[in-house]
Formats: C-alpha cells, sequence, structure tokens
DNA sequence: GTTATATATATGGTTATCCGTATATTTTAT
DNA sequence: ATAAAATATACGGATAACCATATATATAAC
C-alpha cells in the first residue's frame, strides 16, 4: 500500500556476472516469469541436482537479486523488489523476449506433479 | 534510410558474459554514450594497456556486440545495430541508469588532448 | 624503402568460477 | 524422540577467465 521506493545499491558488474551463468539465468527468467518458485520447482524444471541449484539460488540471494520466504519445508524465491529501476528492467525484458529459451524449463514446470501450494507468510 | 530490422541471434548467456567484466562493460558504456570510440581513447578513459583493451574489444566484436570500422591508423568500435531488440536496451539503459559508474571515464575522454578526428567511411 | 603510430594476437602463468560428492540443518510427520 | 523430506553448505578438483609480456600486423609519414 506504501509509495515507498527503496532502492539498494548495486554493482552493475556484479550485478552482470549473476546472470553471465546458464543455470542461473534460466533460474532467473523461470522466477522472473512465474512470480515465485521453489528449489524443488526449479530442480525439476531445469533438471539439474539440488546442491546445485542451491548453491546457486544462494549467490543470486546474496548478491541482492532475489530473495527467499520459507513456508514450512518450503524455500520460496523471488525477485528482490528492492533492486534498481533499471536492474528489474532489465530482468523483465529478458524474460520476456526470451521465452524460447525457457519453454522446455516452463513445460516441465507444467507438468510436474504434486508442485508445493504457496500460501501467504503471515496465516499460513 | 530502408525500413530493414536485420537481428543477428545471439544467446542470453553469452551475451551477458560478456558483460560481466569490469573492463568490458565500461567499454560498452562508454561506447554506448558516445557513440563510436576508438582503441586509443578507450585506453586514455579506462586508463588501461592497449593489449587489455584491444582483447577485450576483440571479443566483445567476435560475440556481435560491437562492429568495428577501420579509419586509417584507427579503429573505431561502436555498438552493432543488428543486436536484437531486446540486448540494445539492455546496453542503453545500463549506461542511462549508471552514468556515475562511467564518470571518471567520461571525464578522462573529455580531457584527453588530440582524440582522433572522424570522417566518413565513403569520402574520407 | 625506413621509422613511427595504432592495433591485434600469441604464450604462459595466476586466479576465479563451476562442479560433484558428502554432510549439515531445518521442518514435518509418526 | 526418530525418520523422512527439503534445503543449505563445506571440500577438493577441474576448467575457464583474466592478465602481463612479448611480438606481429597495418597504416602513415618521411
Amino acid at each position: 500500500m506504501s509509495g515507498d521506493v527503496v532502492e539498494i545499491e548495486i554493482n552493475p558488474t556484479q550485478f552482470y556476472k549473476c546472470l553471465a551463468d546458464e543455470t542461473r539465468l534460466r533460474c532467473l527468467m523461470l522466477i522472473q516469469l512465474e512470480g515465485e518458485l521453489c528449489v524443488c520447482e526449479l530442480m525439476e524444471a531445469l533438471q539439474e541436482s539440488q546442491p546445485k541449484v542451491s548453491r546457486h539460488l544462494a549467490q543470486l540471494r546474496n548478491c541482492g537479486l532475489l530473495t527467499d520466504r520459507r513456508q514450512g519445508q518450503w524455500v520460496f524465491y523471488s525477485i528482490n523488489e528492492e533492486l534498481p529501476a533499471w536492474s528489474k528492467l532489465v530482468l523483465h525484458v529478458t524474460a520476456a523476449e526470451n521465452l524460447e529459451h525457457c519453454a522446455a524449463d516452463l513445460a516441465r514446470l507444467d507438468h510436474m506433479g504434486s508442485r508445493p501450494e504457496r500460501a501467504k507468510t503471515c496465516c499460513a
């Protein structure tokens, strides 16, 4: 409800280092498109191992690109709303204009049985 | 004069690997802001060695981000107009919204004595 | 031709990045 | 408390990226 525009600092080179890895970029694009995803959903979508996915997500969180929220056994990751506007625009346009690059990942996500259900943090 | 929109293919991860280095990103931002720069201008602006600047520019050209044009003894580099629209937007917004990141480089460029003069390729 | 200037590339060494495996932590269910 | 599921982290080892130095190429001036 607040109109506050809190923006964190981010170094452009560090930001682009985060995007300069296939696994991390696929994670970011999927999260950008889906709004919020947990580790097991990303593992299934990318067909990558748990430590690999978790390690890259931790890096993206530590650099400020993602935020996480724990809901029971799951940890959901989403784009950090406090990123500077230019970087949020970069993430948005990259995902929106390269849909073919993550089509297979999105398909596996859709065909995934028993995806974790989301609940609000406050009244779960 | 032509309305052709020729777009080359570019892999998003490879594109971002190109931006994920301090030297290359500074080169790209300066070229984006200035339109066209030669190696010696970039050396002066970045205060980096000739082989280092040249090597990074070659990589950016080989990956399709830059085009070069020789004019006499100088080689001028500019953003490749045939890049896909999303990547040109990324370069534009990154440079425009991070001016403080290249302020010192721009100042050195402005204070540079005897900058190479540009001439049209066709009638130089 | 020779010299000087601008740029490009090749070589080897150093560092950073990425990975698989094993293990630790946290939560839920019994 | 024990077991199972989801996630996180630590440890080496392999690879890729970056660099400085030396050298090669191309143009311009003489």
